[in-house]
DNA sequence: TTGTATAATGCGCATTAACGCATATGCGGA
DNA sequence: TCCGCATATGCGTTAATGCGCATTATACAA
């Protein structure tokens, strides 16, 4: 788990999204994704690999859908990263609306 | 103070290290960046502008030579994600030695 | 004024990242 | 088996990033 690799994993709007998204635990299909994140299908399916890469994500076929959720047991010092940028992220937004 | 700004600014070995250099207060000139990451004048310098634009850091005038310094009142918030990224980078550099 | 040291910037090049389109793959249902 | 839905991927294009080289700007000192 490299923390440059983290950096620029997160340091897309559309995957920042998806992590935030995926953050809470709940599995989200990449078509849910897409729509909610206003992606194309490949861009979305790309994005969702580099975040997958990264090891933020992990993914689980079911059926004709694949699951994405966050990885589990991921180190604490990641996990803290995660956790402020999304902090930020959020009041960001908040203060932008 | 843009989180995606914030991120790509730090997903940079020579910018992240130093930020790490700059984090504990002190003033620090390009020459001794350069020297002390080991990048050339030019791509020092520009590394700081960028720095310097996500408004991490300021710079001071002193003489022939521009003193770099971390960026007082920073938002908690852009503040808690640094210091995580830190950590994280710290202990890996500890566990690749 | 001229010279020296430090830092910033214009410019071109190489690499990487992001994207859309088209196609392939995996899976279930008719 | 054939079709349709969901997802991944090959490919070409375009944009962004990082870099070195050379030049310029800024400041001090002789």
């Amino acid at each position: 788990m490299d923390v440059l690799t983290l950096l620029s994993a997160l340091s897309e709007p559309t995957r920042l999204g998806a992590i935030r998204l995926l953050w809470d635990g709940g599995e989200h299909c990449v078509c849910e994704l897409m729509t909610v994140l206003g992606a194309t299908q490949s861009r979305m399916s790309r994005h969702m690999g580099i975040l997958k890469v990264a090891g933020l994500v992990t993914d689980r076929r079911d059926a004709q859908w694949v699951r994405y959720r966050r990885a589990p047991n991921l180190p604490p010092d990641i996990t803290r990263i995660v956790d402020a940028v999304l902090a930020a992220a959020n009041a960001q937004e908040r203060s932008a609306a």
